[in-house]
DNA sequence: TGGCTTTTTGGTATAATTGCCAAATACTAA
DNA sequence: TTAGTATTTGGCAATTATACCAAAAAGCCA
């Protein structure tokens, strides 16, 4: 494997596994309807302010989100628009998954 | 947030962390061309045999690969055929980011 | 069977991630 | 300036991930 291949594979682990943490799924999920501010988000998720800051750092480091103060406030928003899209594949995985167990039951029925 | 929407997030979180590392993306885009043996792999790879297979057991234990033993080798292929799809935001994001870094290089000479 | 190849599993050391608390920072408004 | 609100940062403990080596397991063939 050359090296502009491997650097290429780390920035896109990079970026991927800035999503690969429920609580961060969820900050994009909602950021799609809208944008939000921390506190928004924090109630919403029902962790410390200083947890839900951390996600939010940890998605802006890898650009998947942009921030905007305005007052004493920091409104998230997403930086890219295609992230919907983007798990559409991650639910077919899911759908598949689901089959094969159901599959699975129907023959051992466990 | 309720539980099931907490669960589907697990779920989802487990999938994209499977992915989220630079070994593992090789191996599916590997895959995306053609089915592998482990000893191919490991050889592209170019790390121990047992890491490889670790590799591989986390990418099949979130349904996206499968494995078929043939021999005394096993193949493994893409369970879900819209993987590579799945990349097309990622790569936004990385374009985005590189221009977003050229755009502060114009501007700051840093 | 015995030797060979391929792959997986167990063990272990090291590194990275996560979540909370406490403290610092930034801003508003009185 | 002082008090109050919103957010970020530093520090720490607990958990999880990673990579390697050694050994086990599974299959081939002479």
């Amino acid at each position: 494997m050359n090296q502009s291949r491997k650097n290429h594979l780390d920035e896109r682990a990079r970026i991927i596994k800035a999503m690969a943490h429920p609580t961060r799924l969820f900050i994009i999920e909602e950021l799609e309807k809208e944008e939000r501010c921390v506190c928004d988000l924090t109630e919403e998720i029902g962790a410390d302010v200083s947890t839900v800051s951390k996600h939010l750092s940890v998605l802006k480091q890898a650009g998947i989100v942009i921030d905007d103060k305005r007052g004493n406030q920091v409104f998230y928003r997403l930086r890219v628009p295609c992230i919907l899209n983007f798990f559409g594949c991650v639910e077919s995985v899911l759908e598949s998954n689901a089959r094969e167990h159901a599959a699975l039951f129907e023959f051992t029925g466990k």
